[in-house]
RNA sequence: CGGGGUGUGGUGUAGUGGUAGCACGCGUCCUUUGGGAGGAUGUAGCCCGAGUUCGAAUCUCGGCACCCCGACCA
């Protein structure tokens, strides 16, 4: 994309109703736009990035056999009065709006009654089973207080997904599967050695569930971790009796500030009961099915490669988020050789099929250079005067700032 | 929800009762062109509503919004 045509605009100071590092180089760079406190619009670039993250997820989950789907934001009153969780005493983030016709209804916050409704069309016998289905969903949630920029907000991106089993090894089995494939997740983000499944609360139906925990200095949880043995045990569970399950001591373990990028959890049967969804058996008597639940903050995950990929200049985005791969940027000023030679290696990379952001702007070295630092891509290409002229063209490398020169035809091999 | 703080051009800010100023941005012109350049000129603002006062960005009351700490966080 040529940046002149890009319709955002970089910004030379933060905004000063944002302090947290991620909204303030977001919305800096113009990945973002913020709509109100925890409302975040995504721009091209964002955009950009958001698709990226989501096709790492994707590309992981269709890897355990989960289907992709698409559920619904408003919600059924009755779906979740059958399970107690419509009454805002028991459920304190719930967007509520009536119906013009009469009625109420529920704006998206989870969607676990809803999917286990309509999967009663297709979850009859043991035969329909196992199923995994997950979807990328903006949840709506009536946070009390949206804080850290776009890590918590009232409108969000996640991941969920849900796992319908028939018996429970098979279960417990694809409960299993997950957690290597969110490590995929992590790793190919660029956050995998940083990122702890960690025992936290399991709520009624099983002893731990396991969130996904990054290290991350803005993250909101804090977290006990023993780095040589990889466990990990969120501050809420640390009790002397949780300590002598995992085998450890109290003094083995880091306290560390964390931010939740995912979590799983194992349902056992009691989901399904409450839902009333079952299955005939081989034997032919009704069971309910095992259920889990497996979630990913997208819009999170953004904010904390952010929190932890940036320095004084701006943004270090991970290879595989980026929404280009490289800020190919001419100095031409208004030497025209040097603008048609830009131009020119410009088209030559969307052809080679480097994803490219073109700076093709009317500017001085120094305000591209530092757009260039903020907007984090990770390599920049430089076309000055020396490159139009036939020599090497100079190669930086953003996260580390180091500077090759390489010929044309190794640039466009990049 | 409890506590603390803040609302001034597009952005960041100065201004404690008496002509709203600066920087950046944006527009036009000239010079400049490898790390946010210089000059000339222009553009644009006191969150909303009441009140006090001769006079309110400034004081009072109410509202709204935003930030931070805590609480909350399938």
């Amino acid at each position: 994309m040529r940046q002149s045509f890009l319709f955002t605009k970089t910004r030379r100071e933060a905004p000063k109703d944002e302090l947290s590092k991620n909204a303030q180089l977001l919305i800096r760079a113009g990945y973002v736009h913020k709509e109100m406190a925890g409302v975040y619009a995504y721009l091209p670039l964002g955009l950009a990035v958001l698709e990226n993250i989501k096709r790492i997820v994707r590309e992981e989950m269709n890897a355990i056999d989960s289907q992709e789907i698409v559920m619904t934001t408003l919600q059924r009153k009755d779906l979740w009065e059958r399970t107690h969780r419509w009454d805002d005493d028991i459920v304190d983030v719930w967007f509520k709006s009536e119906l013009k016709a009469g009625g109420e209804v529920g704006f998206g916050w989870s969607h676990e009654e809803p999917i286990g409704e309509m999967m009663k069309n297709f979850i009859v016998s043991y035969k329909d089973l196992p199923v995994s289905v997950y979807q990328f969903q903006t949840k709506l949630r009536n946070e009390l207080r949206a804080k850290s920029g776009i890590m918590r907000g009232r409108e969000f991106v996640m991941k969920d997904m849900y796992s319908f089993a028939g018996d429970e090894a098979s279960h417990l089995a694809y409960y299993e599967s997950t957690k290597p494939a969110y490590m995929n997740v992590f790793k190919r983000l660029g956050i995998g050695d940083d990122t702890y499944i960690t025992f936290a609360a399991g709520g009624a139906f099983t002893k731990f569930s396991h969130e996904f925990q990054t290290v991350c200095e803005a993250g909101e949880d804090v977290i006990y971790l023993n780095r040589e043995k990889g466990i990990a045990i969120n501050e809420e569970v640390l009790t002397d009796e949780t300590l002598t399950n995992l085998g450890v001591t109290r003094d083995s373990l880091e306290k560390v500030s964390t931010a939740e990028v995912g979590n799983i959890f194992n349902f056992g049967q009691q989901k399904a009961a409450d839902l009333g969804l079952a299955v005939k058996t081989s034997a032919g008597e009704d069971i309910a099915v095992w259920m889990g639940s497996y979630g990913i903050g997208i819009t999170r995950l953004m904010g904390v490669l952010v929190e932890k990929f940036s320095d004084e200049k701006g943004i270090v985005w991970p290879e595989t988020v980026a929404p280009f791969k490289v800020h190919l940027v001419s100095l031409a000023g208004n030497d025209e050789g040097v603008r048609a030679y830009a131009d020119a290696f410009y088209e030559d990379m969307k052809k080679a099929g480097i994803e490219v952001l073109y700076d093709d702007r009317d500017l001085r070295a120094g305000e591209k250079f530092a757009d260039s630092d903020l907007l984090g891509l990770p390599y920049r290409v430089i076309i000055g005067k020396d490159a139009a002229a036939g020599g090497e063209i100079e190669v930086v490398h953003r996260a580390t700032g180091t500077v090759e020169k390489k010929t044309r035809e190794a640039v466009l091999s990049m």
